[in-house]
RNA sequence: GGCGUGGUGGCAGAGUGGUUGAAUGCACCGGUCUUGAAAACCGGCGAACCUCAACGGGUUCCGUGAGUUCGAAUCUCACCCACGCCGCCA
């Protein structure tokens, strides 16, 4: 949500900032905003000023009841007022609504940072390692992994439709082993604390992270009006909604291993070749809370740990920062981190890292208190996913695939896998 | 799924329909005392929103939403959640 005193306090030069994402139905409501707000404001003074005014008559009629004092008179004024301060209510309470309802579909503004442009300014900010040249003899991972027993899409897709993988002996085990290697890491070496959320979550939560009310169509739904989480960041986020976190709590940050629900609704036919866009996946997610004035730096750090996992299995990646008109809808910045894949020669997106600034916290009620006896304050949420497994398997098996059609086995990998190569 | 009990401030825990945003205790903040700390004592201490240049003024909030009433934490209804027992079950 942002902040509607930003918008009061200066029309133009908000509706300037969201003008950078380019997304002409993002500047619609920005506008309605701020008739909304003026006139919701006026109803709000209105209702209020007859409130207090009915109150003090209440007050009196009590004080009179006590010493035994006819109060008839009051009594006949506060209910002659009663029905006109019902109906201010109501035109207040309709224009909140409304006020809020329109104020969801505002986009985050964007960190003063980033690029302005749409995908096509996206900025290299640096590349890592030396790509495998994507010479004609390198097999694409779809035949890799076929050939080699780790998945079965056809079933998969028998199961429940394409875009449902399914993984068998060591590409099973290669799932598992990636969840234990990279929850490894961000345990012991920087410092998360691991949780297991519930897969289906509300609507307020939803709501929360800024999935709702815009991206229902992308989300798969129960009949019980729950929905499967598209990305831990929504249940590990919202843990702490509604809550203020002590002073000293800040920063700190969770990381979650859980499978992910995507409808894809509109990418059919659009770089779905194998593993690269499925409906179902798991991820490793890394969220942050911090202290405004260190969001900046927690990001850098964040983004750090999501690449330390590309270190660490020996994958050249690069590290895109998004321009203004590519940036998600909550998020005021990210940097994406893409993967090199030889045999399907294209870099892949295996981690979004984004700092939510306080959009999300202040959807969520997120915030904490500086110090004792200090007012609370909105958190700022960040997350990184570190990383989403497909595209990390697109890449081992592209990557480190021999001649002789066997994949090895990256070093950390290794004591979690129990072997040091793939065969048929 | 059935029956029952309960949801009050950071926590614990009172609360006859009328100065109750809410007693009391703990925690917390400031002060006195002390070489320092503790203890003791004194004072303070919820959140959101509207308004105001500011001081200040006002409104709302006792699970959520409706209702009764001049007036609701207190009465009525619905819903949500927690706990207990029974049933079912991985």
């Amino acid at each position: 949500m942002i902040d509607l005193k930003l918008l009061r306090a200066d029309p133009t030069q908000f509706r300037q900032a969201i003008a950078r994402r380019l997304d002409q139905s993002a500047l619609e409501p920005v506008d309605r905003l701020v008739d909304l707000d003026r006139a919701w404001r006026a109803a709000v003074t209105e209702a209020e000023s007859l409130k207090a005014e009915r109150n003090a008559k209440s007050e009196e009629v009590a004080r009179r009841k006590k010493q035994r004092e006819p109060a008839d008179d009051l009594l006949a004024e506060l209910k002659a007022s009663g029905e006109k301060g019902k109906q201010l209510d109501l035109e207040a309470k309709q224009l909140e609504a409304e006020l809020e309802r329109v104020a969801l579909t505002v986009p985050n503004l964007p960190h003063r940072a980033v690029p302005d442009g749409d995908a096509a300014a996206n900025r290299v900010v640096r590349t890592v390692g030396t790509q495998r040249a994507a010479d004609a003899g390198l097999k694409p991972h779809w035949e890799l992994g076929e050939s080699l027993g780790l998945f079965d899409l056809p079933r998969g897709a028998k199961l429940t439709g394409s875009g449902f993988p399914l993984f068998r002996g060591q590409g099973a085990r290669l799932v598992r082993a990636l969840a234990n290697f990279m929850l490894d890491l961000h345990t012991a070496e920087h410092g998360y604390h691991e949780v297991a959320p519930p897969y289906l979550v509300s609507r307020p939560v939803l709501t929360g992270t800024g999935q709702l009310p815009k991206f229902e169509e992308d989300m798969y739904r129960t009949s019980d009006d729950l929905f499967l989480i598209p990305t831990a960041e929504v249940p590990v986020t919202n843990i702490y909604r509604d809550e203020i976190l002590p002073p000293g709590a800040l920063p700190f940050g969770l990381v979650a291993y859980t499978p992910c629900f995507r409808r894809e609704a509109f990418s059919h036919g659009k770089d779905t070749r194998g593993l690269i866009r499925v409906h179902q996946f798991d991820k490793v997610e890394l969220v942050r809370f911090s202290a405004p004035a260190d969001s900046d730096a927690q990001h850098a750090l964040m983004t750090g740990h999501a690449e330390a996992v590309l270190g660490h299995l020996g994958l050249s990646y690069r590290v895109l920062e998004l321009a203004a008109g590519d940036t998600g809808f909550a998020s005021a910045r990210t940097f994406d981190l893409e993967v090199w894949a030889p045999g399907t020669g294209a870099w892949l997106e295996v981690s979004s890292s984004s700092t939510f600034t306080d959009f999300q916290a202040r959807r969520a009620g997120i915030r904490y208190r500086p110090a004792a006896g200090e007012k609370p304050e909105f958190v700022h949420t960040l997350n990184a996913s570190a990383l989403a497994f497909p595209r990390t398997i697109i890449a081992i098996l592209e990557n480190y695939q021999n001649a002789d059609g066997t994949v090895t086995v990256p070093e950390v990998l290794r004591k979690y896998l129990g072997v040091d190569r793939f065969t048929p």
